[in-house]
Formats: C-alpha cells, structure tokens, sequence
DNA sequence: CTTGGCACGATTGTCGACAATTTTGTTGGT
DNA sequence: ACCAACAAAATTGTCGACAATCGTGCCAAG
C-alpha cells in the first residue's frame, strides 16, 4: 500500500502482544480506517466494502480484510459472515459498561501511581500537553487526537505495569467511534486542557484519590457526549422511520 | 477442516465483540490450539510451523495463518515477521503483570455481585461446580479445564457486566500456557475444588470482601506453580547450556 | 395491488500457486 | 579444525482467480 505512515506511533501499539508489526500494511490499514472513525468520516452503521477499501488504500484485498478482522477482534467494527463489516453502532447500555471499565482500569492505574512524581516526569509530561494545547490551538483534529492520546499513555504508564498500559489503551482504541464527536466541540476541548492541567498539579502533590478522580471524571466528557447524541437521535425521527406511510 | 466440535463452548467467546464467528474455520483451529498448550502438548518457545498444523487440523495453511494472527494478538503466541510463530514463553516480570491485572478485574467483577445472591442462583453454580468436580475425579484434562473455565465464568458473570466478563475471559485466555502445568497436579485440584466450595458457601452471605478475596487467593495456584517451575529452571542448567565443551 | 419465486449483479470467502525471506548444509580457503 | 561465502531447502508472505453467498429487481401468479 502507499506508504502513509507521516508518523508511526509505537506508544499506541495496541495489543498485549509485542516486537515489530506482524503485518505492517494490515496495520496501516487498521490505523487509517480508526482515524477515519475517530474524525467522524466513517459513522457507526456504515458499511466497510473491502474492494473499496482496498482502491483508496491502493492494497491489495487480503490486507484489507486482515485490517477488518483485527478492527472486528478489537471490537470498533462488527463482521457478519458472508455480510460485511459495518462500524459498530454502541448502544446505550455498551457504553455505559464500556466506560464502567475504562474508569476502573485508569482508576487503578492511577492509584498505582507513586506520589509525587519525579520533578523531570512531572517536566516530560508538561512539554507532551504543550504539543496537545498547541494541536487544540491549530485546530488539526489528528494532532490534537494523537496528542491526547499520548498524555494519558505517558500519564499511565507511570503506574509500572505495561501491561495495563496497553489494556487501557485497548480501550481507548474501542472507544474511538464514540469519543470523535466530542473532540468536534470547542467547549469540550476546554474542558480537557483544564483536566490535564489539574492532572499535572497533582501529580507532585500526594492525594492519589484526587488524581484518579479527576482521570474518571475526565472521560465523563465523551461518555456524556455520545449518550445525549444517542438520546437526540432517539427522540428525532430518523431518516428511515420518516421514510414511512 | 475436519468438524471437531464435539462442544462449541460459546461462553468462552474469547474477544469483546459479538455474534456468530467471523470465521468459523479458524476459530476452531485457535482453540484446539489453545488446547494444545494448555495441556503442555505445546510448551512454551515451541515453534508452530503452517503446514504441519495445516495437515493436522486438515485445513488450508490460510485458515491457521488467521489462527495463528489471532493467537498472537491474544498474545497467547508471538510472531516475527518472515519467521514464524512461537508459543509465547512469559518472564517472571510479565507473569506478575499479567496476574496483577487478573486479580484486579476479577476483585473487581465480585465487589459487583450483589449477595446475598438468589438460592437458585447458589444452585445454578453448584451443578456446574457438580460437574468439575465429577471431571476431577474423572482426570479428564480437557473437561477438568472446561468446566472450571465456565464455574468462573458464571460465578463472574453475576456483576452484571458482560464485557467485564469477556474481559477476564480474555486473561483466562492469555494464561493458558501458564495455568496448564498446575492442573497436572493432583494436590492444586484438591485446593482449587476448596476454593470453589467456600466461594459457593460466601455467596449466600453479605461480605463480598471475603469472596472478593477468596476469588484473588484462587489464581494464586498457578501463579505460584508456574514461578517456581520458572525459578527451577533458572536454577537447573538448560540442554543448551550443558552442550557447552 | 400484493406476493412469491427466479435470475442477475454485487460482495465476501477460499484456494492453489508463486515470490520473498530465512534457515540449513556444503564447500573451499586459511 | 575453524570460519566465510555460497547454494539448496524449508518456511513464510502475497497475489490473482474462482467459488459461494447474499441482496435486488423483475416477472408472473393469485
């Protein structure tokens, strides 16, 4: 496939599992279709046709559905057999016990946390949310999503375990059809610069509980984005339920 | 390849998504993998070659190649580009990580039941205990295995959080090469059966605490065989080492 | 006008063959 | 006897083509 890789993440490096790629073009793949969730150009329900996939992507099908099958297994996507792939669509239960998992993981993550942080840490942190707040500024909705998502991986990993590390980062794979629409709106994005600044205050303090709550309630910001764009959608009829008698 | 469903364990539907498996061919071939390395016909750093596990499960080198991708992302096996798939084989490290993590979710999983639990529930559970241990007196491994998988299965499926479930399913998984070795012996069965017992009796009482921590004291079995199966062979030289002159 | 069946087009699933890469074995030199 | 370069075998990675399946539009019967 064209080689699209401006940047190679490795910090997001998604599964427990480890060492180099096993199938760079299949990631690739993976990575430029959740990009295309997160900034909302691909919406949940919509279909993912590999022969279309595979033209924009300029690879061949089998990456494509390698890509599909992993994005299936992580659970952003949703195959049928012999049907397709359809972006999932989460209901309103799904989300609730999908955020119930990522408060508890950086809930715990947090408390594991040794207060306070080294001054330089505290420093290294810093300077990642001055490339966030400047992606905020610039308005480049890629950078401000990788940024942020660099933050809470640096933030976390600071708990010691890697392995947990990367399980919340599972979860904040999944929730990337789900976390877009809020990333859309300015005020949501305020909210977010002063969660990170209150983070970075306590971590060289030593109140641990403050610290995972302000991580809970941190992502409280997206969960109740979706829900109310799901209530939203369920009062307004939608476009096939007017297409009626 | 050739039907070897004797069961189709759904409850063990490994991966946070959903319905009828995307590829049913291959999903078969990740668990009689699974099998495999859980009762140590597989040992860990063992290579697994295509076409031989092609001709053994009588399916296409396509439908192991998905099984073997899959593995590896359970991270149950590790893959290195152009050379192949490997049994993963856990440090010390990564065994405590991964054990940290388990202990966590499923503490987790039981502060979410509420108890007293029904009496018909108590009973449901007891059945099933009922049936490990008649495959423990039996010493059929792969009943023994499967039946104890699904006892914590439902035992953790009462905090009412489906994905929470899958997600200690998934960590189930991932151990298989780990929890394997102590299921061989008979004295860790006797403790396992104990375990269960009490959590049977703790669920008709109020202190979640205790079967919380009954529930962690559990895993602590085979944590603990396969540490000091590890720190013996750090200790005893390996074959390779004593080819030296 | 509705309903059931049928054939066609579109899409996904599977396979065999071939290319790329690594590993193993051999040979020649020092 | 040891090492390096090379050749051969084994193994994995990729592709294009074909088979199986599903959705749709059409036609005829009720």
């Amino acid at each position: 496939m064209k080689d699209i890789s401006i940047e190679d993440p490795s910090w997001a490096s998604a599964s427990p599992s480890l060492g180099p790629a096993a199938d760079p073009a299949a990631e690739q793949i993976t990575r430029a279709i959740e990009r295309d969730i997160f900034r909302g150009r691909l919406r949940p329900g919509e279909k993912l046709r590999e022969e279309e996939l595979a033209e924009r992507f300029e690879a061949s099908r089998h990456h494509v559905r390698a890509a599909l099958a992993r994005l299936a297994q992580i659970g952003i996507v949703v195959k049928e057999r012999n049907r397709g792939a359809l972006v999932r669509r989460f209901t309103a239960d799904e989300v609730q016990q999908i955020y119930e998992i990522r408060e508890m993981l950086q809930r715990q993550a947090t408390l594991r946390i040794a207060l306070p942080a080294a001054q330089e840490t505290v420093q290294r942190l810093s300077t990642i949310n001055d490339g966030y707040e400047e992606a905020v500024r610039s308005g480049d909705f890629h950078r401000i999503h990788e940024t942020n998502d660099r933050f809470h991986t640096e933030l976390f990993g600071l708990c010691g375990n890697e392995l947990l590390v990367s399980l919340i980062n599972n979860y904040m794979e999944l929730t990337y059809a789900i976390r877009g629409a809020a990333f859309a709106d300015p005020e949501n994005l305020d909210k977010s610069r002063e969660h990170h600044r209150i983070m970075l205050r306590l971590l060289s303090g030593t109140d641990s509980w403050a610290l995972a709550q302000i991580c809970v309630d941190h992502i409280q910001i997206t969960k109740e984005q979706y829900l109310s764009t799901l209530r939203e959608s369920a009062e307004a009829p939608t476009l096939s339920s007017r297409m009626g008698p």
